[in-house]
DNA sequence: GTACCGTCTGTAGCGACTACAGATGAAAGG
DNA sequence: CCTTTCATCTGTAGTCGCTACAGACGGTAC
């Protein structure tokens, strides 16, 4: 069966255009060993796979999803080694779902003051801004202790 | 009234102690010009001056309410330059607020996902994981139109 | 004097790309 | 075969906002 499936194989910009990958992003991916170095043509053209493409595309999915790099990295190297348990996966999603939470709760408290804090505004040619004076105020409440 | 009001001034380690902010982040901005350069004693140590810490107060206020490094820069040049103008505050604060919220919205978006991903998930020792069989599927609905 | 901490400068690293510059490769039209 | 035009190549440096060293000096208390 020395037969190849896929006539020629993607160049790399095939690649990004069904992908959705910068080009660069591609080329990055193999530099950190994330892709597999693929085929060249005589050129020295980079030449994909369907595998290469299912797998970026995967990358892709997952980098949407904000996982890291190197938590992809650990799941595709679970899957290269037929290795994949769905306990482990299962607790890198949660985890990952914790920190995304905890993101939000982080953001809703900026939202919150920041909404606060341009209500106090009446946005006219006014030099006194509250917004300024209220940055400018220390609102740390162990400050005291600290200070001597 | 050449007449120094704060004794000997803040040395920077004070400095960090007192605002929450780093050693070396005092001096990172000091280099990209947001806090002015401070005297330094005889064997070449920064003094502080009140208001020094005034500014870096700020600073860490307002980067814990997520403006950018830029933006701060902005709003002290105002400061500096006598002319804030509470519109103009106004302005980039809400221009910021939507920012917040939008990244609040994204991370929901990905909140859900993820949620909805590891309920799928029994968890257990079984190698197929409907997580990764997820990542694996394109789920780009306008990846048929260019596809050819 | 000496111990010991604080501070100094300068540089390199983080994560995840992105943006060039300058040189080839590939394919289509004439 | 030649030209044009696009795609792709390598390599390096920049982004943001710090953080982490290394190795040398400053300052103060005993």
């Amino acid at each position: 069966m020395p037969q190849i499936t896929n006539a020629r194989g993607y160049p790399i910009g095939a690649m990004s255009r069904e992908t959705g990958v910068n080009i660069e992003t591609i080329r990055y991916y193999e530099r950190i060993e994330l892709m597999p170095k693929p085929d060249r043509t005589a050129g020295g053209n980079r030449q994909y796979t369907h595998d290469h493409l299912k797998r970026l595309a995967f990358i892709k999915r997952s980098r949407e999803l904000g996982f890291g790099i190197e938590e992809i990295r650990a799941m595709l190297t679970m899957v290269d080694q037929d290795s994949v348990t769905c306990g482990e996966v299962h607790a890198m999603t949660t985890e990952h779902l914790d920190s995304v939470k905890e993101k939000i709760r982080h953001l809703k408290k900026l939202e919150r003051a920041l909404t606060g804090m341009a209500a106090e505004c009446a946005k006219g040619d006014v030099p006194d801004c509250p917004i300024i004076e209220t940055l400018f105020e220390a609102c740390n409440p162990d400050r005291n202790k600290t200070a001597r």
